[in-house]
DNA sequence: TAATAGGTAGTTTTT
DNA sequence: CTACCTATTA
């Protein structure tokens, strides 16, 4: 076996507990695989030897990722493995996909047409607002969007509208959220369509109630992977554990320590749970990380430890040397993101690649300092995040008329288009046209196409409405002859959306026309319109293709499984990271997902990571002072750097925070969440027990030369004066040219006196 | 029906 | 502060 093995190409370069992940093809196998230790080289390697092995075809193989970026890597890497085999991979995508494709095969069993739509978050929304708006109900007091909180967590959970208990139905509109969860679901299937949610959950609905069907999978799929197990909810949960019966040939991968997504309905127990569920169940720990050098990963192993509920992993390297992690404090945003841009010039001066450098933030809103000073000072950057390609407006209505020309009973898409661009047809016709496909239980298009043959509508919206249905039904007859791409650049120059982005003439029209042939284009690899829109609502994302160096500037959340030589880390203070959310609600667990996310965050760095915090910042207008994230505390000592662009006034600042009595100062640092829950940000966050200035700030204590500066005449205690940044206050104390400032908005400030003016 | 003024809410995100 | 949505007015 060993001899075997290590003459296979397969196994060469993989390390021991992969190789054991690699051979264990039979039965349950858990791998808990830590950050950088090639848990993917691992699953790959493992799927090629199965399919090389000839243990399963390919397409008796169940391999499922979360995310398609995921998904296209692992084809890709098996591709080269076992060559065009791969091919044969119909089973290997997202756990959408491929429900959306099980669903396709026997939609009837779930009251669907095999043709449904997919319809994302923004027409879930619509919907059930016109719902909450029917039932009467006030929408300020009971959002759609609270709304479609509670049915996707009830989606996740695998709960039916029948399903809900009295508890769950209590947290819509004081006990109606299975009134509205089961009008939602009825909405859908008159519309042939389904959410994201759905997609599962009818699946596992008909995986449970025919037994035959259930059968047929079971008996297809004699090897199930898994990636990013730590993720997966409870629904998805329920379809494995469906679909791994009898055989347990199930192999799942994951982290706890990197569980991130438990706010979006992703139960960590699945993970810890396991062994339970399949007993026997092998264990294989990845723990070798070949990514970061060993100073990133001892502070990431010793900020982790902080938390108490883990499976525990030790990561360890071979590699040395390298820079210890760094600690920076700032004065403000501002000077938080010029720092930043120094050391990528300092760094780009050095050799590296703008490519290899990424801003880490937690929120955001935190793009926007850097996009500013990036602007400035000419640096190339990308935002990740935001808007993807097809949430666009422009985007959408495209989508929305293409919709509606495959699927006449798409109201969602006729509401969208049908006055876009502006024909001239308002609410008073829509109005009309739901009454009248209401009364005669017809889609909007149809009844739109009946009214117009009455004297219901005045002369000019029924002749509007006449050339545009006539439209409609031309592009209908268009599709069944012509390619998709041909298809949309017809209908959009004769709908006129073409001639209206024209006749706008922004700086955005110009972008938006750009997208528009840039959706045209895309489709110009798909064969029929159906194909296309299949891709477009669960396959298609936005990476486009970049020629120029760029630093990345993205959220922690979607660097997860990245990763760049440079990380920068900015923001790390209490009330930012963790989130002021995070403080308030949530209690220890929420506080611990925080910790873990800062845990991924440091390592995606390979090379040199380096963290910033800033005292004072501006949040929705309002400057805050803050104080540096306790996560800074959790890394050991040994392993970081700690420095300062702050002198003189900014010690004080420091000196500030260690000279105030604290309260607190006996409770345990994971009771401080439960303790501080009043008063403003930077206040709680100043009264949880934690103590930022100990050991790492020894420049903390005041200089002599802080105080070596003259004071200016003209001010005195007690005088009123003017600040740029704070505004107006009132002098309280006064140290050479330092003043301690009670500002009427912003609160106590140490200020230095030549940036203030007597208001008087 | 379209433009404009006011009010309000405001993590993280994939599919 | 700002982006978005609603209600109002021309």
């Amino acid at each position: 076996m060993l001899s075997d093995s290590s003459s296979d190409p397969l196994l060469d370069g993989l390390n021991v507990p992969q190789r054991e992940a690699v051979l264990a093809t039979e039965g349950p196998v858990l791998m808990l695989a830590g950050a950088g230790t090639g848990k993917t080289a691992a699953l790959t390697a493992r799927l090629a030897h199965i399919i090389r092995s000839r243990l399963a075809w390919p397409s008796e193989i169940l391999c499922v990722t979360f995310t398609n970026k995921a998904a296209r890597e692992m084809k890709e890497r098996v591709g080269h493995l076992v060559g065009p085999a791969v091919e044969g991979m119909p089973w290997l995508g997202t756990f959408h996909a491929i429900a959306a494709k099980m669903l396709r095969r026997h939609a009837e069993l779930a009251g669907l047409q095999s043709n449904y739509t997919i319809i994302d978050t923004d027409d879930q929304l619509r919907v059930l607002k016109q719902l909450i708006q029917a039932e009467g109900l006030d929408e300020k007091r009971w959002p759609p969007r609270q709304l479609a909180q509670c049915i996707d967590r009830w989606k996740n959970k695998g709960l039916r509208p029948e399903d809900l208990d009295a508890l769950e139905n209590e947290s819509f509109a004081n006990g109606q959220g299975q009134k509205f969860y089961r009008l939602y679901q009825d909405r859908l299937k008159t519309l042939n369509a389904c959410d994201f949610g759905d997609l599962l959950l009818h699946v596992v609905t008909i995986l449970r109630s025919y037994p035959e069907v259930l059968e047929q999978y079971r008996a297809r799929f004699k090897y199930i992977m898994v990636d990013e197990y730590q993720d997966t909810n409870q629904i998805q949960y329920l379809w494995l554990r469906l679909l791994a019966q009898p055989r347990h040939n199930i192999c799942v991968v994951g982290d706890d320590d990197q569980s991130i997504y438990s706010w979006r309905g992703a139960e960590v127990a699945n993970i810890l749970k396991f062994e339970k569920d399949f007993p026997g169940a092998k264990i294989i720990k990845l723990e070798q990380n070949y990514r970061s050098t060993p100073d990133i990963l001892a502070a990431a192993s010793g900020l982790i430890d902080a938390n108490s509920q883990r499976l525990g992993k030790t990561l360890w390297t071979e590699r040395n040397g390298g820079d210890k992690v760094r600690v920076i404090g700032v004065w403000d945003a501002p000077e938080e993101a010029r720092r930043v841009g120094e050391e990528i010039e300092r760094l780009e001066r050095e050799g590296a690649s703008l490519n290899q450098a990424a801003i880490l933030v937690r929120a955001q809103f935190q793009t926007r300092e850097f996009e500013d000073r990036f602007i400035a000072i000419g640096m190339g950057y990308k935002i990740i995040g935001g808007f993807r390609f097809y949430e666009r407006a422009e985007i959408r209505d495209a989508l929305a008329y293409l919709r509606l020309i495959s699927q006449p009973s798409d109201d969602l898409a006729f509401e969208r288009i049908y006055n876009t661009p502006k024909r001239g047809l308002g609410d008073k016709t829509l109005e009309k046209l739901h009454r009248h496909a209401r009364v005669r239980g017809v889609p909007l298009s149809l009844a739109a196409v009946e009214i117009a043959d009455t004297d219901e509508l005045p002369a000019r919206a029924r002749n509007t409405l006449v050339d545009f249905m006539r439209g409609v039904a031309r592009w209908r007859d268009l599709a069944k002859i012509a390619a998709p791409a041909e298809l949309v650049r017809t209908l959009l120059d004769e709908s006129g959306y073409t001639a209206a982005l024209q006749a706008e003439k922004t700086a955005e029209s110009a972008g938006r026309l750009e997208n528009l042939t840039e959706l045209a284009r895309a489709m110009e690899e798909y064969e029929t319109l159906g194909d296309f829109l299949e891709h477009v609502s669960l396959v298609m994302d936005n990476e486009a293709a970049d020629d120029a160096e760029k630093v990345t500037i993205m959220t922690m959340h979607g660097a997860k499984g990245l990763e760049f030589d440079n990380v920068f880390l900015p923001g790390w203070e209490e009330g930012v990271f963790p989130s002021q959310r995070a403080l308030d609600e949530g209690g220890l667990a929420s506080l611990e997902e925080e910790r873990r996310l800062a845990y991924v965050a440091i390592t995606r760095a390979r090379r040199r990571c380096t963290i910033l915090h800033a005292a004072n910042r501006r949040i929705y207008g309002q400057w805050t002072s803050s104080i540096p994230s306790r996560f800074i505390a959790d890394l050991p000592d040994a392993h970081i750097e700690q420095e300062s662009t702050l002198s003189g006034g900014a010690s004080l600042w420091r000196a500030q925070w260690s000279e105030r009595d604290d309260p607190f100062a006996h409770v345990a640092r994971d009771n401080s969440a439960r303790a501080a829950t009043r008063g403003p940000g930077w206040q709680r966050a100043a009264a949880s027990a934690y103590d930022p200035t100990p050991r790492r700030l020894p420049e903390a204590t005041r200089s002599a030369a802080s105080f070596a500066a003259k004071p200016r005449g003209d001010i005195a205690l007690g005088a009123r004066v003017f600040h740029d940044k704070f505004g107006y206050g009132t002098v309280i104390q006064q140290e050479g040219n330092k003043l301690e400032i009670d500002f009427e908005a912003a609160g106590p400030k140490r200020v230095i006196d030549s940036f203030v003016k007597l208001a008087d």
